[in-house]
DNA sequence: TGTATATAATTAAACAATGAATTAATTTAT
DNA sequence: ATAAATTAATTCATTGTTTAATTATATACA
């Protein structure tokens, strides 16, 4: 009961946010009593703290374990995170919404609480790790690392049958390209608003 | 007053969304009671629909004017939007993110609102003249007029100093970087999401 | 110009509905 | 029979909404 209790908390809270959505309607999706939140987590605070430890943490740390293990291979490293986030993605549908809500967007209600436990940014880990493949003289020079992330993303948005190399690091199996986009922007977004804001200070 | 309502509104609304905002909160940033809602609008429902009338639909508008009114000729027509999505930016701050809480986001109280008023996707018009150009001859060939998209979008959210051609045409005066990145994440989402929703129909 | 009067703007107060949070009682499982 | 799980019922705060009363603003008239 304690899971559906999450499942329902956070479909709901990814698809019309944190704040507007009643412990009522959590509980009825579930088909119990509010009184079971109560008795699960305590307050609406706790039921949001424990969705985080225990769905949306770890989530990311497998996002993060995919790039880690990916080796410093431009190609691998772009397949493995298309593969990666396309994975996540299917498994986990509320993600894209709740990120874009509640982490991404400002004044969301997790913004503070992901940030703050030292999430890395994917983005940023990209870049770097195509940074380093450049180093090492395994991307073609000229090619400015950033701009293969933003391919990255710009690929997975238009389905491009004119640039079948890219098509063929694309093709994430049967995971539809709009779910494919609200993800990497929501990943997008949240590295470039850490990005900007570690440079302003 | 009644602008000073929307004005208050429109904020809060972008800021913690919707459902999140009570009518209370808003009077009080405004400095006035409750019942002013009341007597302006009726009830919340209304003012909502006024502000998607008053103010969302002619920023639209006006992003839309500067499409039109760029001609065919590739690199006006990418100054041109980087411009005008910054000054639109610049002067709308609530506009990303209300943008991305309630009309990009799956269960966005606006989705509906603004999609059924037929309001046209940015990208995908940015994308037909992209293509127009090129059947001028006006785009170097081999060029998708997709990825130029893709690529504007990119060069917007990446300060690539590597690229002077594009960092030029992106040097959007004193806007920040993080403010275009913002808008365009939407208006980006936006298109997307229709024009996926289209291809699948 | 000054004053009365009507209209608009605003507040104060209150109502019903919903929300979060709690307690005690009841069921279910072990 | 003991503990865990669940419900019913209750409390208190907040929200949306409305009404009546009050203040300000404009308009008309002497």
């Amino acid at each position: 009961m304690r899971a559906r209790l999450l499942d329902a908390a956070i479909e709901q809270f990814a698809h019309v946010g944190i704040g507007a959505t009643s412990l009522r309607s959590i509980a009825g999706a579930a088909g119990v009593t509010p009184a079971m939140l109560h008795y699960y987590f305590g307050d609406k605070a706790r039921l949001t703290q424990a969705l985080i430890d225990e769905r949306l943490l770890p989530v990311l740390a497998t996002l993060r374990g995919w790039l880690e293990s990916a080796g410093d291979d431009p190609l691998a490293l772009v397949e493995g995170f298309a593969r990666g986030v396309g994975e996540v993605v299917a498994s986990h549908p509320w993600l894209p919404p709740l990120w874009v809500r509640e982490v991404l967007s400002e004044g969301g209600a997790l913004r503070d609480v992901v940030f703050q436990q030292s999430v890395p940014s994917l983005p940023q880990m990209l870049a770097q790790r195509f940074a380093k493949a450049q180093a090492n003289g395994r991307l073609q020079a000229g090619l400015d690392p950033r701009l293969l992330v933003v391919s990255l993303i710009g690929l997975t948005l238009f389905p491009v049958a004119s640039a079948p190399v890219w098509k063929r690091l694309f093709a994430v199996d049967d995971i539809p390209a709009d779910v494919m986009l609200k993800h990497t922007l929501a990943l997008l977004g949240h590295g470039m608003v850490r990005a900007e804001a570690e440079e302003a200070s």
